[in-house]
DNA sequence: CCTACCGATCGGTAGG
DNA sequence: CCTACCGATCGGTAGG
C-alpha cells in the first residue's frame, strides 16, 4: 500500500476511473464465491460486480483459480496462525487450556475472516488449488482432533465419546459460525467465543446446582 | 418398482441393457453433486458415471435441475417430517424434551439420507429451484428456534446465551455431521445422536460432582 | 408403437 | 481499460 487510495471496495465516485486494485478485486470476488459458488461464478459476473469489462479484470488478475487461491491462502494462514499460537508448549498450561484457547481464537478468525473461511469450508478438491487448500485443512483438523485427544487423557474431558467424534463435532460447531454470521449483526467476537465454550464445555442445560 | 430388477444402483452385469430407473440416475447425480458440486457437475460426467450417453440421460430425466430438486425434496421431505413429529404437542411432553428428541430425530434422517442433506446444506440460492429450497429450509430454522426459545421460557436451558444463537450453534453441530459422516464408518446413529446430545445439553467438561 | 439407447450436433456461453 | 475474438465445453435434442 504505497498509494493514497482508499482502501474500501467502492470505486471512488465522481470523475476518472473506478482505480481497483488487487486487493479490492479479491474482496469482491471471494463475496460472489460465496454468494453464487465458484464455479457458478463468471469472471464476466465478476466485472459486471465491478462496474469493469471482462479483459479489465484480467489486467489485474492472471486468472478465476489465483484469485480462490489468494482467498484460501488468507484464511488458512490465519487459521493456522491461530491454532499454533494456542497448541504451543507453553508452560504450566494443560491440554485443556488450551482448547479452550484454541477454540475463542478460532472464533476471532472466522469472525474477522469470514469470507475467505466460508470459501475454505466449501472447498470440495475439485482442482490442483483446492486439493492443496484441502491438505492444508486435514493438517489443522490434525492438530485439533490430537488436541482433543490430550485433553481427554488429562482427565479434563468426559471419555464416554470418542475424542475423534468431539473434535469434529466441536470445530463443526465453531465452523457453522461462517454460515449466518454477518458483521453488521448484534454479535460481537467475543460474546460468541464464550457462547461456543460455554455450550460445548459446560453444556446447555441448567442442571441441578 | 412393479418389475423385479435389483434395486441397487450398480447396472446388471453381463449380457443385456444396463436398464438404469430413474432412482438409480437420482443417486448417482447426487453423489457427484456432492463430490464435485452441483455447477461443476456436467450431464456428461453424470454419463460418464453411469457408463451411459448423455442422450441416454435424458430418456430418464428431464434436466439437471430436476434432479437436483427431487433431491432437495427428499431432504426437505425427512428433515420436515422428523420437526413436525418432534415439535407437535403432545401431552405431557416439556419444550426441553421435545428439543432433544428432534435433535436425536435430525441426527437420523442427516445418517439415512446424507446425500440429499449434504446438497441441502450446501444450496446457495442461485435458481428458482434452489431459493425455493431455501425458503422450506427457513421454515425448518424458524421452528426449531422457537423449540430452543420455548425451552428457554421453561427454564430447562441456561438463559445467558441468546436462543437464537443457542439454536443456531446447535443444529450448527448437528449439521457438520454430512461434512464427515459416511454410512461405513464407526459410528451408527443411535451413538452420534447420544454424542450431540451430551456435548450440548450437558457439555464436554468433567465438572466436580 | 414401445423401451432403451447411440452418434452427432444444436444454440449459447465459459475462461482467457 | 475496450473491442473483438479463440478453443472447449456447457445443457439439451435431433433423427434413427
Amino acid at each position: 500500500m504505497t498509494t493514497t487510495e482508499p482502501t474500501g471496495s467502492a470505486p471512488r465516485r465522481g470523475r476518472g476511473r473506478p482505480g481497483y486494485d488487487q486487493a479490492a478485486i479479491l474482496r469482491a470476488a471471494v463475496e460472489l464465491f460465496n454468494r453464487k459458488g465458484y464455479d457458478a461464478t463468471s469472471m464476466g459476473d465478476l466485472a459486471k460486480e465491478l462496474g469493469l469489462t471482462k479483459p479489465a479484470i484480467y489486467h489485474h488478475v492472471t486468472s478465476k483459480e489465483q484469485l480462490l487461491s489468494q482467498a484460501l491462502d488468507d484464511a488458512l494462514d490465519e487459521l493456522t496462525a491461530a491454532v499454533t499460537a494456542a497448541t504451543g508448549d507453553r508452560a504450566g498450561q494443560t491440554a485443556y487450556e488450551r482448547l479452550r484457547e484454541v477454540v475463542r481464537r478460532s472464533v476471532e478468525v472466522l469472525v474477522a475472516h469470514q469470507p475467505t473461511v466460508t470459501l475454505l469450508l466449501r472447498v470440495r478438491g475439485n482442482s490442483g488449488v483446492e486439493l492443496a487448500a484441502l491438505e492444508r485443512r486435514r493438517w489443522l483438523d490434525d492438530r485439533l482432533a490430537a488436541l482433543v485427544a490430550d485433553a481427554v487423557a488429562e482427565g479434563a474431558l468426559r471419555d464416554t465419546v470418542p475424542p475423534a467424534l468431539v473434535s469434529r463435532l466441536l470445530f463443526g460447531m465453531v465452523n457453522s459460525l461462517v454460515e449466518w454470521y454477518s458483521a453488521d449483526g448484534a454479535y460481537d467476537p467475543a460474546m460468541l467465543a464464550d457462547a461456543i465454550t460455554v455450550i460445548a464445555f459446560d453444556g446447555l442445560a441448567k442442571h441441578a446446582a
